[in-house]
DNA sequence: GTCATATGCTGAGGTATCCTCAATATGAGG
DNA sequence: CCTCATATTGAGGATACCTCAGCATATGAC
């Protein structure tokens, strides 16, 4: 059904080049870590957690788009590294802040000094224009999934 | 302090919001590829063997950039489905032939016609301008960048 | 106060992609 | 034949996600 030819042939190939800049990002984002020590996942959260002094699980879940499972794995490799600290929210105990620690804050800016893992650098061969066009269109394809996916990591389930 | 306005470091999301974006790509596409019961690399793959109407496994890995050993595996997976079939190669007994079956061509032909996967539904959202542009930043991204170094054979271990 | 129900976290277990290292087989050139 | 490069794969591992079930706590209804 649709029959949206014409300018089919080429843009197919959009996700394509999509997954390799991914592949390439990821490896760099690897390489560029490991003299941290920190995966890619944990050096993002770390971020979100240095830059927001503290947060629910569900908070930084919610940051990192994932599901709430894996933000516990995430924090759980942080905090076995003594990066940041795991306490009970004062507000509401069922629920877990999670804040960086001396160290884990002073490796998110070490970290974000260092132009923020070399992986930017993949980016930096573009020019302004390019970043901003590359900053805009990727803030928009994330602001909203278009489509319910069952996938999501979101309560929708009846 | 020092003050970092030089270089603007308000795209330290760019990497972020990338990640984003490919985590949407990936839930996208394993939702709408499990109608085939296909994943996404495998379709990538198919993909690729369908417009070459049979590769080597090493070129395979080529245009996809991954691994050898990477290949073998999705290259499996296909072939476990009936979609694919490997044959010796008549020019170079070491190398392996990977071309798609009947319904492995239809397949293709199936994934392409609904066009592309819906994970290219993604892109759909942006006008086509915009779609113009992320090609074009995509595609300068992966043209390798000076760094030299494209994962290959690191065996430094100090 | 006591339910029912929603929410927050995590144990258990699973999937998808990719990787390196070390065989094994073959090809090419002395 | 010997040596070196290349093609594929077995073995084993890492990363980053996920769902489902279970428990603790919160909250609103009664």
């Amino acid at each position: 059904m649709t029959q949206q030819q014409g300018t089919n042939n080429r843009d197919d190939t959009l996700s394509e080049a999509f997954w390799s800049v991914a592949r390439q990002l990821r490896r760099a984002a690897v390489d560029s870590l490991a003299q941290w020590d920190i995966s890619p996942s944990q050096a993002r959260a770390l971020r979100v957690l240095a830059h927001h002094d503290g947060a629910r699980l569900s908070e930084l879940a919610e940051q990192l788009h994932i599901a709430a499972r894996s933000a516990t794995e995430v924090v759980d490799g942080l905090e076995a590294k003594g990066l940041v600290q795991r306490r009970p929210d004062p507000d509401d105990r069922r629920a877990t802040l999670v804040a960086p620690t001396g160290p884990g804050a002073d490796l998110a800016s070490a970290i974000r000094t260092a132009h923020g893992t070399q992986a930017e650098r993949l980016f930096d061969q573009l020019n302004a224009t390019d970043r901003a066009h590359l900053g805009r269109i990727l803030r928009k394809l994330t602001a909203e999934p278009s489509g319910g996916s069952k996938h999501a990591p979101r309560r929708e389930q009846a």
